[in-house]
DNA sequence: ATGGTTGTTCAACAA
């Protein structure tokens, strides 16, 4: 089963792409970021004729996240428990025994503001939750708009992208090693050891053009789903589209558990 | 980058 995670920077501009992606790359369950779509909007019908089911939590404007599956979604969760917050960034949902969590981790706008403090703060609800998550779910998958580049080799010019700038700086990365330290693994890394490949792009400077990316858009799996993870990758296509998101699916495979 | 582009909403914010 191939299990991804795009960011579409507004469903209802995205929409003719996701379907056109849908049927051509078929994953068994995708997580979608960056909706900008109250639920009473979410296009969940026009996403059934594809033979996608959808759990959603949306709002007006900004954020929203989405779980599409060919299998039913069970166990839903939406937001952080014990965490308040009134921005729509976490679902999470268990999918053919895998427990899914999609995250739109905060942005952060630059070190040092309010924005950045509430990233560092979120992220840390965040740990706490997943520790509880793997306890009771041993075969899970982290995916999402991580809004962090876990090395140099995941940004296209580290003298910009440094320690002490937004998405690559020091505290940033320490918050997703805490991630990865209970025991979690990126599993791009598992599949690829060079730099130079990227999910995001900014519209501006005509980046893409120039592939002037990041790697931001991660999916982590559990020690126990190591075994299963038999290919990881980006699928750029979407990005050369007409009128694309700024970020392009990042995606992994998983064989079906083994028998006994 | 006091920059540049896109999306939502319609002037300003977020990314």
């Amino acid at each position: 089963m191939k299990i991804a995670s795009w960011n579409v920077n507004s469903l209802n501009v995205r929409l003719p792409h996701l379907q056109q992606w849908l049927e051509s790359f078929a994953p068994a369950v995708v997580g979608l970021q960056e909706t900008k779509l109250e639920d009473e909007r979410f296009p969940d019908t026009a996403l059934a004729e594809l033979g996608y089911r959808s759990v959603f939590s949306g709002q007006k404007t900004y954020n929203g996240v989405a779980i599409l599956s060919r299998s039913p979604a069970t166990d839903v969760q939406i937001g952080i428990p014990g965490f308040v917050d009134e921005q729509q960034r976490v679902i999470a949902a268990t999918v053919d025994g895998v427990r899914i969590i999609n995250l739109y981790v905060v942005n952060g706008q630059d070190v040092g503001t309010d924005k950045y403090a509430y990233k560092l703060r979120w992220l840390e609800a965040v740990h706490a939750w997943i520790a509880a998550e793997l306890q009771m779910h041993p075969d899970l998958v982290v995916m999402g708009d991580f809004n962090i580049a876990p090395d140099d080799r995941d940004v296209h010019d580290p003298e910009v992208w440094n320690d002490r700038h937004i998405l690559t700086s020091t505290a940033e990365r320490a918050a997703l090693q805490r991630l990865l330290d209970l025991g979690l693994h990126d599993a791009f890394r598992l599949h690829h050891d060079d730099g130079g490949i990227f999910s995001w792009w900014d519209y501006r400077q005509a980046a893409f053009r120039r592939d002037m990316g990041l790697r931001i858009d991660l999916t982590l799996i559990s020690d126990a789903l190591r075994a299963r993870c038999v290919a990881a990758g980006i699928d750029r296509e979407p990005r050369t589209w007409d009128r694309p998101s700024d970020h392009t699916p990042a995606w992994v495979q998983l064989q079906p558990p083994t028998a006994y």
